[in-house]
DNA sequence: TGGACCATGTGAAAGTGAACACAGGTGTTT
DNA sequence: AAACACCTGTGTTCACTTTCACATGGTCCA
């Protein structure tokens, strides 16, 4: 790779393709990055740069062949094809995670989940639950690659730590809490309450 | 307000604030930017240059004291008092939200909850679930500023647009759309789909 | 009291991402 | 086929964050 790419960028190649997917479903050919701009609110300057990053894909006086801007986009994202993805803590929130219907939108299925606790645990269609005990055999078995944790948070680095050595290389975090991350891991954090404190901030600015 | 402040900076204060109240559990008085750059993974400077923005918080040579530090964070970040904050769908994703304790430890309870279908839903202690139709009036009434979507994507555009002639002000949105945002309210997106994605493309960076 | 030491607060520098503006192709119309 | 309208790709400028570096002010101890 030769220019380093910004992570917000990959977030934005996220959302146009997300834009594009309603483009096609509306019958739609061909698109320029002012259209695409309106869409999804970002700059059209800013898409095609971001575009830009990783080859020519538009036509000068034209825009953008929406069909093939998908292939392109996902080709550089990686999602070409499905993903299968481990659920680690079958709590309250992991429960939910497991029925989550974006994830498949996504192009991702939780196909193996794990638990410390196996009892009355209601598990949905093509996923199957193990007990924590064989976490690194089932994802190296599988061949697993991403995860995602939800377990309480005295055992986030313990987890992690077992999932860096079962060979898995990116994780979303529900837990807030620091951690230090395994070398080739990549970690993305979720963290709701954080995001509360942030709306309270501006609620508490508008007061003033 | 004098000069604008990042977003990115109330973050960290969230994060900080974490960290000091472990602080404070091990019965540490005062700490450094040093150490609670070690603790929070911010470069010390950056700490400095954050709490600056709101005011002189710590003492030169010594460091600030984690409980006077604390009291001035939640003070800035405007989360000394409890809020109420409301959901709006009890679906899959809401019904754990409702239980996400992580929300209680930041100060904030959901105590009313919305949906169009009030049959097997199963409350916990100190919420209330109401129909939809009554969104305005029960948050009226109880002068709640903050709301929680986890509603499906077709009807996201309409309930910010009722929560906001209810004077609802923040919006922590589960939902993938985009949306036009009212005047005067904040909207804070969580999608954990485009998460994920990101991931991925971190992972066919190293495959390459 | 004075000096050694320490950590904050902050101006300046470096680094990073967003937006502008236009040159360079493309299609269309007359 | 020439003029025109259009849209991408990109060098440049601008704005914003992060980091550095140090003066400032405080503590502690002899």
């Amino acid at each position: 790779m030769r220019v380093k790419i910004p992570e917000v960028t990959i977030g934005r190649l996220s959302l146009y393709l997300r834009c594009l997917n309603e483009m096609e479903a509306e019958g739609l050919e061909v698109v320029s990055s002012a259209e695409l701009g309106r869409r999804s609110g970002i700059n059209p300057a800013q898409i095609r740069k971001d575009l830009a990053y990783f080859g020519e894909f538009g036509t000068r006086g034209v825009g953008y062949y929406v069909g093939e801007l998908k292939k392109n986009i996902k080709e550089v994202m990686g999602v070409n094809q499905p993903y299968e993805v481990a659920l680690v803590g079958v709590g309250n929130l992991g429960n939910s995670l497991l029925r989550y219907k974006g994830f498949q939108r996504h192009g991702f299925r939780i196909t193996a989940a794990f638990d410390i606790d196996l009892e009355n645990k209601d598990m949905p269609e093509g996923c199957t639950l193990y007990h924590a005990d064989e976490m690194e055999r089932v994802i190296r078995e599988r061949g697993i690659k991403i995860a995602i944790i939800s377990v309480h948070q005295s055992s986030v680095q313990e987890v992690i730590d077992r999932l860096a050595a079962a060979n898995v290389k990116g994780v979303l975090n529900f837990v807030p809490t620091r951690v230090t991350i395994p070398h080739g891991m990549t970690v993305r954090d979720v963290d709701m309450g954080t995001e509360l404190d942030i709306l309270t901030f501006y609620l508490s600015l508008q007061e003033k």
